[in-house]
Order: C-alpha cells, then sequence, then structure tokens
DNA sequence: CCAACATATGAATATATGTTCATATGTATA
DNA sequence: TATACATATGAACATATATTCATATGTTGG
C-alpha cells in the first residue's frame, strides 16, 4: 500500500472517492442513523417508523428516499404500507463499526 | 437483538446515535475523505496534503481541525511542520467498509 | 365510484457547512 | 531582531440540505 506500483488500486480509490464521501454523507444524518438503527431489528413500515422517532411522516419519506436512491435500504409493498428493510450486510457493518468507534473513544460505556 | 430485553443496549444506541450521525457527517465531505485517503499511505505535513489535493492550505487545515476534533487524525509537530496520521485503526475500516460497499454497489471494479 | 388511508413529491424556508480572504500564531534562519 | 515560512483562525459568502406544509399518487373497503 502507498507505492507506486499499485496504479490500479490508485485509480479505483480515486474514481470512487467522491462517491464514498457522498455514502457517508447519508450516514451522517441524525434521522437517517436513527432510521437504519430502527432497521437493524428488521424491516419496518413508514408509519411506524415516523411514529418511533416522533416526526412527520412526509420528513420519513423524504430521507427514506434518499437512503432508497443510496441504495442503504429497500422497499417492499404490501397493499397500502411500505416496509422497508437493510439493503444488505455491509450498511450494518457500517454501522456497528461505527459504534465500535463511538464507545471506543467514551471509553466503555456498557452499563 | 431487537427484545425489549436489551434495555441497556438501547439505551448505548439512543445516547450514541446522534454522535454516531456525527462521526459519519465527518466522513461525509470529499475533501475530507481524500485526506482520509491519502493518510492510510502514512503521516503527511499540511502542506503537502494541501498540494495533493490542489487546495487551498486554509481549507485543508480548516478540514483537519475538524477531523482533529473528531478524533480521527493526530498531528504530530515537528519544528515549523505538522504531520497528521489517522488516529486508530477504527478510522482506516470504516474508510475500507465503505469503499467495499461502493465497489460491491458498482459491480466488480477491479481494472 | 367514493371515502379513508398510507406513502410520496414539490416548493419554500431556515439552518448548516465548505471555501476563500485576511490575518494571527509560532518556528527557524540570517 | 527581522524575515521567511508553515500552519491556524475568524469572518463572510455562497451553497447544500432537512423539515414543514400543501398536494398528489396509489390502494383498500364500502
Amino acid at each position: 500500500m502507498g507505492n507506486d506500483n499499485c496504479v490500479i488500486k490508485k485509480e479505483i480509490d480515486i474514481r470512487n472517492l467522491y462517491d464514498l464521501s457522498e455514502l457517508f454523507k447519508v450516514f451522517g444524518d441524525s434521522t437517517r442513523i436513527r432510521i437504519i438503527g430502527l432497521l437493524m431489528d428488521g424491516e419496518m413500515c413508514v408509519y411506524h417508523i415516523a411514529d418511533n422517532l416522533n416526526m412527520n411522516h412526509s420528513a420519513i419519506s423524504h430521507q427514506l428516499r434518499i437512503l432508497r436512491s443510496a441504495g442503504l435500504v429497500r422497499p417492499r409493498k404490501d397493499g397500502k404500507t411500505v416496509y422497508y428493510s437493510l439493503d444488505d450486510e455491509h450498511v450494518e457493518m457500517i454501522f456497528k463499526m461505527g459504534l465500535e468507534h463511538i464507545i471506543h473513544k467514551n471509553g466503555v460505556v456498557e452499563n
């Protein structure tokens, strides 16, 4: 890593670095991260998400759209209601990794 | 996970969720993620970071301050120059995990 | 078809945030 | 001490973004 032989890898990084920041930007909002936190426990419909977070359904819908276009969550329609779930295990991993960092920095918080 | 027995864990999550979004917010800027990308290869001084990114030294300094107060980078002073490096291995992990997600989503980009 | 419901979308507003410019701090060298 | 250099900081401006309100789309049941 870091030697100039690795030109291909460097290309990938440069090309994807902007996308990477965009990805983290999606995680970087308290409403969205709370939505992700809820979905860690399984799928949930818009109504219940909004209810859990004590927020406007519209606001949640807007945020879900952002999460959806970032490929972080996936909708499943059943009649009138739409259930959302985390798209893949990377999302959980990134979430958990961040949480570990926080806990590590704050000192161990476990009780 | 998700059952109401896990009150302690829930407490932790709720308390740390805002901090978590703040953490990702720091990753969620293209300048800062490029700085982190550079520091993946080892420590580097402000001058060279700015040079590498073709940016104002002031802008870099501002962003380094944000990275510093988030605990993502660490300064080492040597005479006039200040060298920055990634603070701990969590930072690299989060970076790599995100990159994997991007590459996974884009389809395999290798070569 | 109509009413009730769940979700989505668009426009508007208020707030947050990144970069620039000017200037300050701190360090080495003449 | 004076000058040059590396980095840091503060204010200002321009842009991005989250939430709200109003409205639209789509679905179920009467």
